[in-house]
DNA sequence: GTCTATAATTTGATAGAC
DNA sequence: GTCTATCAAATTATAGAC
């Protein structure tokens, strides 16, 4: 007997896939109502504005995100460890999900989102570089003005990456840009 | 006296920043009439379909974004010079347009746009993988899959970093990219 | 919590006058 | 080439019954 998921989760699984698929502005309340098998009035319900799927989708999401990536001290003299996780869980987007990141997508719409969602994609951003200047700090033993700058390079490529590959229809590219991260951060 | 532009011109510069600031769907033919100064109904004169609007700009935008490149032969054993011409094209969208990149923007959307726009959006990845995997072989004398994979990591970090660094509001994030790309290829 | 019904607005697009 | 007028459909959202 397995436990349903409410359908307030589904709304928010229906909504994350559509936007990191078409963006905020591709979809409507009804598509959302529609995938999930209610009417547009009950999705309303659960948020009565759009702009509070968006939120809580983007909340949700970096939380999930966050989570997946484990702890960044546990990198500690490993160098090579806090770079394949995180090419993993972008790989995953790209094969398993055939989805871009989601605030790669809020980001690349940002001047037209409501307010609130543009402020969560950027506590996204924050909390990934974070993650990543303390794990090459952890892995490296590299002072913080150098590990924010690989922190930026691995983020940047890997959500242009993903992007790129999308567009082009070629998941190679994705592997090529993360066979060039790891050979040239391997050197330095 | 100063030769104007056409209408039509104008309408597509309007989109254009519509495009890279809120995305494809982030605005309607009628945000367009007002900017230009004109009714909906003589947007669509021009262009009957709204997707006609997107097929164009995302021509004209590679056609322009290639030319300012330059010839990539130009750079036959000189190392630094295709990145450096590379890295200040994103800059100026950066800090003089304070905009996205149009086709970053428009894969980002990809399942939620026309396939026509698509289909133009690819072919700008693609014109701009082979600038870049030309001008790294004529600079660096490498194998063809080697600047395939620098090419590649340039091309998405760059996208990347402008789509980060707007969503952060930090301009200084795309300069930690840039400064990463410079520092890492020169050593490999 | 979900429905029907409805409303105000926006959107993409067309017809036809000037 | 631009306008007024118009339209059908879509979109976001609310009121109130069940």
């Amino acid at each position: 007997m397995t436990t349903r998921i409410s359908k307030k989760e589904e709304i928010l699984d229906v909504a994350e896939s559509m936007i990191r698929t078409s963006g905020y502005n591709g979809f409507s309340t009804r598509d959302i109502a529609i995938s999930v098998g209610i009417k547009a009035a009950s999705v309303h319900y659960h948020f009565p504005k759009k702009s509070d799927i968006g939120v809580a989708v983007t909340e949700r999401y970096t939380e999930h995100f966050i989570q997946s990536l484990g702890e960044p001290a546990s990198f500690k003299d490993k160098q090579h460890a806090p770079l394949a996780t995180y090419i993993q869980v972008f790989r995953n987007a790209l094969i398993k999900d055939r989805k871009l990141c989601l605030c790669a997508v809020l980001g690349a719409e940002t001047g037209g989102l409501p307010l609130d969602i543009t402020a969560k994609t950027k506590i996204f951003f924050e909390r990934n570089m974070e993650w990543l200047r303390s794990s090459f700090i952890a892995a490296f033993d590299i002072p913080a003005k150098a590990a924010q700058k690989k922190a930026a390079l691995v983020l940047s490529s890997l959500e242009g990456g993903l992007i790129l590959s999308t567009s082009m229809q070629d998941d190679q590219l994705f592997e090529d840009v993360a066979d060039s991260l790891i050979e040239l951060m391997s050197l330095k």
